[in-house]
DNA sequence: AATGACATGTAAGAGGTTACATGATTGT
DNA sequence: ACAATCATGTAACCTCTTACATGTCATT
């Protein structure tokens, strides 16, 4: 029971339309970067697997300039596949956080270097809750399915309220780290 | 420039103080249970290459009941290392959402699935929440080097953040859903 | 006598990244 | 002429998970 995951967002994108495994590439990029990635060598190897397996099936372009485009399109077993992993439960969820190892051994280094280590987080944070907005408006202005539109902002939403939340973490905990040397200061 | 980030994580752990790989695997499991995983098949190879690299060093127990254990310590090295890495700035972020593949293609399934869907996200999610609560109390009463404690404190007070706002996301999340579930039986 | 915690490891494989490799087309 | 974007792929490697494999010690 092989549970690849990419395989299902490639069937996913391409129920909607077909498309190239550059466009799928883009798509990932441009429209749900912020919860999910996928590389080249991930796509086009599994393009051939899902092909192989009926699941997909290829189209070369005829017309002379687009002749190097190899255009999928989903299959009914694929439409079929497809649906039924989207009934079965989701995997749990997974952060990675490595800037909390490094938080978690802040008194290793000095407080300067931690709170430099929270200013990027926020940094980071700050460009991807940029990025959502970015895509959200892009989808309102391409997307005019209305039902594909609706659910596509609601998982943009998520990614709103995480970031929203780390940010505010990042401000309240540089405040406490100070005054937390502060104390260390008055002390000594 | 192998950036593996298990080596740091174990070296982290000894540079508190001297542990066998059981006990390292218990410690991240108990203290970072939320933000960072790993497990025995990686502890324990890495521990031979840390050790191989000078980094650590290894002493079996002596004494005739505890002969099986060994105990991990860091080294001088080990130490410049670990704080070299700490001054470094961290790896970005990544979050795994599968659930939100899921509600994205949320047109392809009935709306009570989507639901179904994020209901278990809330489910796993308040999961999570009070196992940090739990861990939060365990340090409290566990570590009494409050330098430590404090910045244990600052890494689990992220979690219970991000955690917040998934569960205020599912909330208003399917609330809309039922709404635009209304929308459309009106319309029809 | 059985269960759970302590304790250490190996093998196979899935999943993913990075670097490499090539070439056409489009816009400035 | 140059850069960016479109377009497809391979090879090597790293990381991590799952399943397997073994044995002790303490408690009930």
């Amino acid at each position: 029971m092989k549970e690849n995951t990419t395989e299902y967002v490639i069937l996913g994108i391409l129920s909607n339309k077909p498309r190239t495994g550059y466009d799928i590439h883009k798509l990932v990029k441009t429209r749900m970067g912020s919860f999910w990635d996928m590389s080249f060598s991930q796509i086009y190897p599994t393009l051939r697997i899902l092909e192989k397996e009926g699941l997909i099936t290829k189209k070369l372009e005829t017309n002379e300039r687009e002749q190097n485009r190899k255009v999928y399109s989903i299959t009914n077993e694929g439409i079929t596949k497809l649906r039924s992993w989207l009934m079965e439960p989701a995997k749990p969820e997974t952060f990675k956080f490595e800037v909390l190892l490094k938080i978690n051994l802040g008194d290793q280094v000095p407080k300067e270097q931690i709170i430099k280590h929270i200013e990027e987080l926020k940094t980071r944070n700050t460009a991807q809750l940029e990025n959502i907005l970015s895509i959200e408006k892009e989808m309102k202005t391409q997307l005019n399915d209305s039902e594909r539109l609706f659910f596509a902002l609601l998982t943009l939403s998520l990614g709103k309220h995480l970031h929203r939340a780390a940010s505010e973490w990042a401000d309240t905990t540089i405040k406490l780290i100070e005054q937390h040397k502060q104390k260390g200061a008055n002390k000594a």
